[in-house]
DNA sequence: GGTAACTTCTACGAGGCGTAGAAGAGTCCG
DNA sequence: CGGACTCTTCTACGCCTCGTAGAAGTTACC
């Protein structure tokens, strides 16, 4: 998957975090103390597009949304990482073992519900 | 965390593989395929050297090792990528969403070994 | 229709990474 | 011991990505 560099995660961050899609002059605002030109906005939303991160529509000005969220982002660079990674159980045992508490809660409920596997047989 | 280039996870793939530490000729024997100049494993292998990723005894010839498993360093990624995400219950519910029913088995395995929260209570 | 805003095109510099030559240091056999 | 061979270190270069933005073209608005 492609990564992300510092402004491209900043702007991603903007995006996943509006409401709704936004023109790139309110992400330059949004990002203000960078001072950014609004050539580099324009720039930094084309490379995201082509990266699949971005889409916008047809209106002017044009307005850009993130085409998933954040945490869909997240668990699939997680999968991602998981997939390259030889023994998929040793790194799922080293995962678990270092989430804290409240999120081994967590996780266990959320297995529990997606379907337990042999509940007696 | 650093991340890793095309030639030097391959080189970290064979270090993580090998029984033991492995001298750059070995290493460049290894990546046979590649045609690669020793002199760029060794640039490789100090380069991984700086980001922390190989340590290589005194001995002559150098002997290069692996400072951590594979399944650690994928384990600390999707701890990293966790941990930058926002939402984390989030990223976990999706996370676990898509994970293979035998994962989700060993899963709950891992998690009710690890200590179970609320047994009852 | 002119001006202001927006979009697109093009470009450049820094840094990471693959690549390896040149030169120096160590080793080993005869 | 000395020459030949191997290994290590230093240095460098080209490509690609990413931050950055100017210039030129397009659209909108009064």
């Amino acid at each position: 998957m492609a990564s992300l560099g510092d402004l491209e995660r900043a702007v991603m961050d903007r995006l996943w975090s509006a409401d709704g899609p936004l023109a790139a002059t309110e992400l330059r605002d949004g990002l203000a103390g960078r001072g950014l030109a609004l050539t580099t906005v324009h720039t930094v939303l084309s490379r995201l597009e082509q990266k699949g991160f971005v889409v916008h529509d047809e209106g002017r000005p044009r307005r850009f949304r993130a085409r998933g969220t954040r945490e869909d982002h997240a668990a699939e660079l997680m999968h991602e990482v998981l997939g390259q990674a030889g023994d998929r159980q040793a790194v799922l045992a080293r995962f678990v073992g270092g989430v804290d508490p409240d999120e081994a809660r967590l996780l266990r409920a959320l297995l529990a519900a997606a379907g337990p596997g042999e509940p007696t047989a």
